[in-house]
DNA sequence: ATGCCTTACGTTATACGTAATTATT
DNA sequence: AATAATTACGTATAACGTAAGGCAT
């Protein structure tokens, strides 16, 4: 029976034209690619080229053939991708959450528990978190709420705290916390993909923020500008403090938050590494 | 890439189990098998066996392979199917008839016509040849009226007289004519497949009609039977009369028929020597 | 000890390229 | 003359089989 390389070639002539043309786009000589062409015929015992003596084409039978060659190549092409791309998921380890906080201390623990997995994070809505965990997109996920899911665990995995970071010549540096609406109508420097984060700032609407994609040149504006900026304790945690800048607790109650890592009960065999690092989090 | 081979082989692991007992499957030594799973997996990136020192066996992505491949291999089938199939209708000419005695002169200037060309008769109801014009399932069609139907020619192919074949001492062995009902209540031979005419046995609804399928039997009930049977001008025109046997003409109106040939009017170029043929025919 | 997979090595078969041939435009 | 397919012939790659080896049950 013909073989993938055969339907190819045959695939190759029908697009081309002629022997010629497909032999020079196939990489092999002309007559090779004449005598596959025979020897393909012979082998499913079909004509598939009327043939003068200087020209061949494609009869009925031929353009039939090499129109259903090319979808069977196809499927072959995509047998592949689909072997590939689940041997790929299955060395993948994808966690979701609400805020880029919890992540910074999740990946790189992961990457320590598992490391023959490569590790996914995204930042995301609570809404896509939660289907996601339930269809297999996300392993783990990071809320603000526990979830309360059919055969789904979780975790309570520490909080985080809004602050406003402010320079040090700025009227309110010296407050012991503030209020949202305190810096309401001023300008500020802001971070993009702050998941959930992001829907607080309706909660100042007159302020224009300036948003920086760049870690580099957002750090330069922290230091160079007298702008203000939001900070939170984990990022003070993480970065350290900055001199010239303090950090100043925000009081709005939504500025506070507990996390909670959620998975499927079912996979908690498989992540009982992290579920022993997040369970030891709080303690 | 692999090659439809190599796909056959991991497909063939898959069912058998075992390496030693697929190789013996593909006639090919274990050893050679050992070495194409380990080549189709380089080839494709992926690992597709859990292999102890001992043992073999398919892996998640392995099984994935083996079922997709399995499909893939079904198709490379269906292909060369379809295009064998496309040549074969392509070299076929199929003509059907309400009766079959039209096929008796059809068929053989058919064959002589068109030499490269099998021809394919079949015996069905008026219906089914005409949507069977239509939709291409024949080229030709013998009908017992003229068809009125959209890009479709008609030429008269001539008639069809049914008669009463009597035994000579038969009492109505003497008579100019009958009536169907003249013989209701008899046993009588009869062959099979008869197209419209068995429609006309509900005439004589009393009586006995003994099938003979096989031709050569059949021939030898009518010499060694005093059974009535039937025949008509056609048969007796093919195969001569019988020594002992008498044709009585049937006087009903339905035993007395005109045939008609059609044929899409598309095809008539490549139809123009039966269409010589049929037209000659009554004239 | 037996079964199953792997490694090593020599062989063969099949598809390839080059060169020559034929026929058509 | 130029283009395109076929035929002829020598070559090379790649898959094969046999034989040997290792590690389980």
């Amino acid at each position: 029976m013909p073989e993938l390389y055969d339907w190819e070639k045959l695939v190759s002539v029908a697009r081309c034209g002629s022997l010629t043309a497909a032999a020079e786009e196939l990489l092999i000589s002309q007559p090779a690619l004449s005598r596959s062409m025979r020897k393909l015929e012979s082998e499913i015992g079909v004509e598939l080229f009327t043939r003068t003596k200087n020209r061949m084409e494609l009869n009925d039978n031929g353009r039939l053939a090499a129109e259903l060659a090319r979808k069977l190549l196809d499927e072959a092409d995509l047998l592949v991708r689909r072997v590939r791309q689940q041997d790929r998921s299955s060395r993948t380890l994808c966690v979701g959450s609400c805020a880029p906080a919890p992540l910074w201390e999740l990946a790189p623990v992961l990457g320590g528990l598992y490391p023959e997995m490569t590790i996914s994070t995204t930042v995301t809505d609570a809404g896509s978190l939660e289907s996601g965990l339930l269809d297999g997109t996300y392993e783990l996920i990071v809320l603000t709420y526990a979830p309360e899911l059919e055969g789904v665990d979780c975790l309570s995995f520490g909080g985080e705290r809004l602050c406003f970071f402010l320079p040090i010549n700025h009227p309110l540096a010296g407050e012991k916390s503030l209020r949202m609406s305190d810096l309401n109508g001023e300008t500020m420097l802001l971070r993009p993909n702050l998941g959930f984060w992001e829907d607080l700032l309706s909660a100042m609407p007159d302020t224009h923020f300036l948003v920086q994609e760049e870690d580099y040149a957002f750090g330069e504006l922290l230091r160079a500008s007298s702008l203000p900026a939001f900070t939170t304790d984990r990022v003070l945690r993480r970065d350290g403090g900055m001199s010239g800048r303090v950090a100043v607790p925000i009081s709005d109650s939504a500025a506070s938050v507990d996390y909670f890592v959620a998975f499927r009960s079912s996979r908690r065999r498989r992540l009982s590494g992290v579920i022993r690092y997040v369970s030891g989090y709080t303690a």
